[in-house]
DNA sequence: TAATTCATCCAAAGCGCTTTGATTTGACGT
DNA sequence: ACGTCAAATCAAAGCGCTTTGGATGAATTA
């Protein structure tokens, strides 16, 4: 069933049917119900492809997933974020485009993807500090929005971050107001920005109470399970073990339990944890009182929220290009006591 | 750029430019190499909403995420499928088409789906016991595969599904060697084809053992952490509670393990463990030895394979639909562990 | 030399839609 | 009765590509 098709049903020029459909507002009221129905009752609807060629536009946003041979991991946050971001562009008739890609064939993918023409606009996740695709994606003139900033970008650019020094620096104070002092941080891989920025906010909040940060209680990587159950293991079997663990994702938090269970200890009471919370909905922080002390920010109103704004820049082209700033909660648990009394 | 463009450079005409680019005969090797260096200069890569107009593909697979108001859930093991099938598609030139929906609005979007003409194919995801979703499909006649099957489905559909029935049959037997006799099914929704059929294995093997499957440890619910901790504390405090417990994902696998840490139990001699393990990147069991004697099969492989499948279906339109069937492996971890002498 | 083949290349139609620039129709004022 | 104007409709061009059905020479054959 085609547009030619469908106005031959009707009587009507192929000009009319679409102005009907489409809500111009040359066109009477009594044949645009005439033709509204009849589409309905054929189950007619216009074909995206033609569509998008006569207009310019194909509705859908792109999410461009790089691969890199290195870190095999998926992003456990994906699923969360896409849902969110799903939910926006479903509300406004928006698809959305995965491509998986080599990290180091990325650039030209961007190319291909302005000149082929099948997304309005994209999405860019988890930037670097210093992502090259963001100057690449000005000057391509594709519409993109950057989950999470670049430290080391100075052009303007349209982000949606959560202040993740800040989130990290108020854990770590809080850590000190317990009166912890050698408290460890899991980070996530640091060339990633989000992981660059909380350890900033763990460092000042150390220097600003004086305290120098240890190298030894400092470790990048991948935020999996068995990285948190490793590392925490490894440091719990060193010289002057952390009575604290500050750690990026709640996935890694829980190879810290696994691994203060392990050793014996008492989470909490022996060693205190606060994690950084997705709010992943697989993955809740306990019920009424959560598990774990932890900074959270939904990731799924991240994707609600960076989606919607780039469907914005999108429809009014205009506009200065937006940011927005979300801070992250910090919530208390069971999972932080008092720095214990060593012996 | 566009073909004209491009064409007008080279001196050449459209036609001959198009069939240089996509490898036909007709073409002197000589032209070819000169135009696919021009093309690469000068960054063209075709319109894919006009190529795909004049060739009736689209060169995408759709993938429907149903959102129902009930279960707000995303489903965990999402990422890791989405990357696996991502692989085959990027390997093939295909893009993934992600669409959210209200479940209750789903047919019209298949239908939809069919007349925009935007995919060549579509993955169904998490069939339930009879899914409607099959028939209409089969009737649209756009070109599907099933990721499960769906059990009161008669006619004949292309599916990639793991042996779930045998998988928990299985790991029941492994538990009632043990000496277990109590054992409980934590279970995900059992509206969905693969818990049923999880189920079904379960039972079996009770029933083959003599054992009348106990309905207060049998239970049903999306798979979080949260679910896990819930129905173990439960169930530990009711009479006659289990000394085993048979779960159907990790993520609830860690709510069981903290609800018997919280009840002072040791894991796999107090009470023993047994998960269906999707062998998720960021949640991998364990390293040498696994953390949980698990039934493993990998939901990134199932999804390479099972969007290779539907890629071939396209191809070869000809040939009979494909299934697969992949069965899970049985690893043994620390977890288990012989059923305890009761007081 | 003329006829035939073959290798290259090209003009134009067509994919299904939107949109521009008419054209038709009917109501209205004079 | 006639011209005017707004409302309603339409024919045709164009979006950027593929593909059909030639056209054009050069090389080969008779």
């Amino acid at each position: 069933m085609n547009l030619k098709t469908l106005s031959e049903h009707l009587g009507l020029s192929q000009t009319t049917v679409s102005r009907a459909l489409n809500g111009y507002p040359e066109v009477s009221e009594k044949t645009r119900q005439r033709v509204l129905e009849t589409a309905r009752k054929l189950n007619y609807s216009p074909n995206a492809r033609a569509k998008g060629l006569a207009t310019g536009k194909s509705m859908a946003i792109g999410h461009v997933i790089a691969r890199s041979s290195r870190h095999e991991m998926v992003n456990p946050v994906f699923g969360d974020y896409t849902a969110g971001a799903g939910e926006s562009y479903s509300a406004a008739g928006y698809d959305m485009l995965i491509s998986l890609v080599d990290d180091d064939s990325e650039e030209q993918l961007y190319r291909a993807i302005k000149s082929k023409g099948n997304v309005d606009g994209i999405i860019v996740h988890s930037p670097k500090m210093q992502d090259t695709r963001i100057d690449l994606l000005s000057s391509l003139g594709l519409p993109f929005l950057s989950h999470g900033r670049a430290s080391n970008v100075t052009r303007n650019y349209a982000w949606l971050d959560v202040n993740n020094s800040r989130a990290f620096q108020r854990a770590t104070e809080f850590l000190l107001d317990l009166g912890h002092r050698r408290i460890a941080l899991l980070n996530g891989l640091e060339f990633l920005d989000f992981a660059h920025r909380r350890r900033q906010g763990y460092v000042r909040a150390l220097v600003g109470r004086g305290l120098e940060p240890d190298p030894a209680l400092m470790r990048s990587d991948e935020m999996t399970e068995i990285y948190g159950y490793r590392e925490t293991r490894a440091m719990l079997e060193a010289d002057d073990p952390p009575t604290a663990v500050l750690c990026s994702s709640i996935i890694s938090a829980i190879g810290v339990r696994r691994a203060l269970s392990d050793a014996g200890l008492t989470m909490g009471r022996d060693v205190s944890v606060i994690t950084y919370d997705d709010d992943l909905s697989y993955m809740s922080n306990g019920q009424e009182v959560p598990i774990f002390t932890a900074t959270r920010s939904s990731v799924r109103e991240a994707g609600r929220l960076s989606a919607q704004m780039l469907l914005d820049m999108i429809s009014n082209p205009g506009m200065p290009l937006p940011t927005h700033l979300m801070e992250a909660d910090l919530i208390i648990g069971q999972s932080t006591g008092p720095a214990p009394n060593r012996p």
